[in-house]
RNA sequence: GGUCCCAUCGUCUAAUGGUUAGGACAUCACCCUUUCACGGUGGUAAUAUGGGUUCGAAUCCCGUUGGGAUCACCA
């Protein structure tokens, strides 16, 4: 049998880290042994419905080279792919089902919301509808009555079934709750969609949160009644903001979307959510998503809940802007130069200092705005024990630098170095104190990207000569 | 509350009865050095807990504790 996954989220809003690594597991599920992977939009919640959804789901998959091969967008055998188009074939089996024993009509209105104070635990629902004849039911049907289709659960005993990651799972029938199948609008629930469609377009994996176990006997249990095989299950751990919460919209968390506005790679994004209940079995960890596809198997899935990083991830971040090639990492740099520097730079050079050392892009931002505007900074900068400099020194050395700095038509960082090298020497004094004030000089912080003649090739003779003179000004 | 699930350094994890419990991030120290970063070397740091089983347990079993999920006309 052809192995064949989908990913199918609903259009609520944005990319969640953990649909997308659900995504992810899925697609490489398929990939690895050369099967199909599908993209369904589960929208039979017309009242969580957001516009745009569905573009922001095509274009993170996208960004991320995540390719399905049967989608709303581009069709396949086993259409349409968006749930709501697919209204009058629920409608079909769930009045199927009803003849099989395994749902019956409901006329019970909406069940109210509990409110919370009153601290009455949750119990299940006694469905009074069950027992109306069918025949009956069909009338009322007929006669216009609203209703739903509800499941039924009459078997008794202890349901099994087995799922990838967390082995065999036993669950009591009695447990189970006769959900809505069909509500009132006529659209199915998830509850049943997911096992109609699953089984119309032959999935052969379902990958999913966790939190499904506990109804998957339910699902199985129509499966059952339909005389179908249920697919291979493969539940997956929650993606956690910290030990007690999980990484949700509701709490602001990022999204993809969210990340790569930080500054975040897309591929490194990827890599690093792969590793976030999975590993290879060796001390690897960066992975293109070609080599994940190379090994990636469901038996080193995990089973525990595993805590969202940003740390790890800027980190991961950073190696893969560091493999960056220096023409790509320029073009990625340059939408955030041309938003925040106006001066002329040497931005070539400036994207050869910034490479190495920012762990996202935008890093650029504070990493940079000392060439924008020279900031107010405090003569003590000057003083540096380890580099043997104050600001007696740094007014002798920046005179001298001033003088040398004047004469070098061929700005280049390493010119520069040499003659401030050798100015040091014919004057016996250590690098550090040419150099270091001269840093603070150009800059006016402590810390930099880069040394004081990078600094100064970046910013070109006429601004490095202009703020030494206004630091020699500074120091009296 | 019922039911189900989970439990190794702060974090992600490796070790499928025998390891000085390994790696990565973070952190600390040192080296490199034109500040910072990169890179390099080293350090601190974990089997939640109590019982079994076994020659031997992180690993298997039971209890305890802690956490999560679920019990919607949401998915």
């Amino acid at each position: 049998m052809k192995v064949r996954t989908r990913f199918a989220p609903s259009p609520t809003g944005y990319m969640h880290i953990g649909n997308l690594r659900t995504a992810l597991y899925e697609y490489l599920i398929a990939k690895s042994c050369g099967g199909d992977f599908l993209l369904r939009i589960e929208d039979t919640d017309q009242k969580r419905y957001v516009e745009g959804s569905t573009d922001i789901i095509y274009n993170t998959l996208k960004t991320v080279n995540m390719n399905w091969d049967e989608g709303p967008d581009i069709g396949g055998n086993y259409g349409p792919y968006v749930q709501s188009e697919r209204k009058s074939i629920y409608k079909e089996y769930a009045e199927k089902l009803v003849e099989l024993g395994g749902a019956h009509y409901c006329f019970c209105g909406a069940r109210e919301e509990e409110s919370e104070e009153d601290d009455k635990v949750p119990t299940k629902f006694k469905d009074p509808c069950k027992n109306i004849s069918l025949e009956e039911a069909k009338a009322r049907v007929a006669a216009g009555e609203p209703y739903t289709i509800r499941q039924t659960i009459n078997k008794k005993g202890i349901s099994h079934f087995h799922d990838e990651v967390y082995g065999d799972i036993e669950i009591d029938y009695d447990e189970l709750d006769e959900g809505v199948l069909l509500k009132t609008d006529g659209l199915p629930t998830y509850n049943f969609a997911n096992v109609v469609d699953d089984h119309l377009m032959e999935i052969s994996h379902v990958v999913r949160g966790n939190e499904y176990i506990s109804s998957t006997p339910k699902y199985n249990l129509i499966y059952e009644t339909f005389g179908w095989t249920p697919p291979v299950y493969v539940h997956v751990p929650q993606v956690m903001k910290d030990a007690q919460h999980k990484l949700s919209k509701r709490n602001g968390d990022a999204s993809f979307q969210d990340l790569v506005a930080k500054g975040y790679l897309p591929e490194a994004i990827l890599n690093y959510i792969a590793l976030l209940g999975w590993n290879p079995g060796t001390d690897k960890e960066i992975f293109s998503l070609e080599e994940l596809k190379q090994c990636f198997t469901v038996e080193r899935l995990n089973k525990s809940p595993a805590i969202f990083d940003i740390v790890k991830l800027t980190w991961m971040n950073g190696c893969y802007i560091r493999e960056l090639s220096a023409e790509k990492f320029h073009e990625l740099a340059m939408p955030y130069y041309e938003q925040h520097l106006t001066r002329r730079l040497n931005l070539q050079l400036l994207s050869s200092v910034l490479q190495p050392r920012i762990e996202t892009l935008k890093d650029i931002i504070s990493q940079t705005d000392f060439f924008e505007n020279l900031p107010e900074y405090n003569l003590d900068l000057y003083v540096n024990k380890k580099m043997k400099t104050d600001t007696e020194v740094a007014k002798k050395t920046l005179v001298l630098s001033l003088d040398i700095l004047k004469t070098v038509d061929d700005w280049k960082n390493e010119v520069l170095f040499e003659q401030l090298k050798n100015l040091a020497v014919a004057n016996e004094l250590k690098n550090g104190q040419v150099l270091y004030p001269l840093r603070i000089a150009l800059s006016g912080k402590e810390t930099t990207s880069g040394g004081a003649t990078e600094i100064a090739a970046i910013l070109g003779k006429d601004e490095t000569l202009n703020r030494i003179e206004q630091a020699l000004q500074k120091l009296g």
